[in-house]
DNA sequence: ATTTAAATTGTTATAATATAACACCATGTA
DNA sequence: TACATGGTGTTATATTATAACAATTTAAAT
């Protein structure tokens, strides 16, 4: 489970933003909408961003530049992120699968080396746009 | 094996750039270094770049904003990329393992879908860093 | 050789994404 | 009390990326 921290103020409402939201939010378009709630500056954005991916809240999609709520309740699943991509209509979906998990924290690169965080993005066609 | 493109002038030049660099470049950091060359502008080496990255060349550190060479000779790694990235100095190395990207292939999520492309990047600490 | 289609180029302007710097405030705790 | 930590509000600016349009080059295909 994620460890419980209190939101303060900004993290609570962009949180509760994103998590509303049926798709990943961009930031701009996260500021644009919480204006009316107070937060007019980037910076307060994203800050409460930086957070909320931190503990692990949201996830970034790093080639989209947008943020999703977490609604995974394993463990440590902010730092083992995959997502699944549909280049279409760019519909995205957290992937949540044991075996791959389980794969990725134990891959070991040629060096012997383990990796304490990954982040994989799938992409394709999804059902309805195939 | 990439099929062989031939490349155009600013392709050719960012290319060379971009393979002798030790470290992946970004963007604005490649245009300073080819202003002496004559591309004086941020669209020509984004047109480049999308070029390099389309018939795979180079790929796109997406967590990072940055442009690598490729140096993978196996088929199709342009659609199927993972990276290792030190957190500490940024060292950003290719990982070229043929049981991950059998893996990752052939992965089917829960509604047994197939991917036709993924990009994966590793975080964790490099020997020397360690 | 001439035409034509496709890709590439050069250019200016602007959009979209993200951070620096600084002053101030709230909260916990030693 | 004091002091450390983290959050806030604000202005300005840095960084990353694309829109729009005209001109040119390239490579086939007549």
């Amino acid at each position: 489970m994620h460890k419980e921290h209190t939101l303060t103020k900004n993290q609570q409402i962009i949180f509760d933003l994103i998590d509303k939201s049926p798709e990943p939010m961009k930031a701009y378009s996260i500021l644009f909408s919480v204006q009316k709630k107070g937060i007019k500056a980037p910076l307060q954005v994203y800050r409460a961003l930086d957070k909320l991916v931190e503990i692990g809240k949201i996830h970034k999609i790093e080639s989209r530049n947008a943020f999703i709520a977490c609604h995974n309740s394993s463990c440590q699943v902010s730092k083992a992120t995959a997502f699944s991509i549909c280049e279409i209509c760019e519909k995205i979906t957290e992937i949540s699968s044991a075996s791959l998990s389980k794969y990725l924290a134990n891959f070991k690169d040629k060096d012997g080396m383990k990796y304490s965080k990954y982040n994989l993005e799938f992409f394709g066609l999804c059902k309805k746009c195939r």
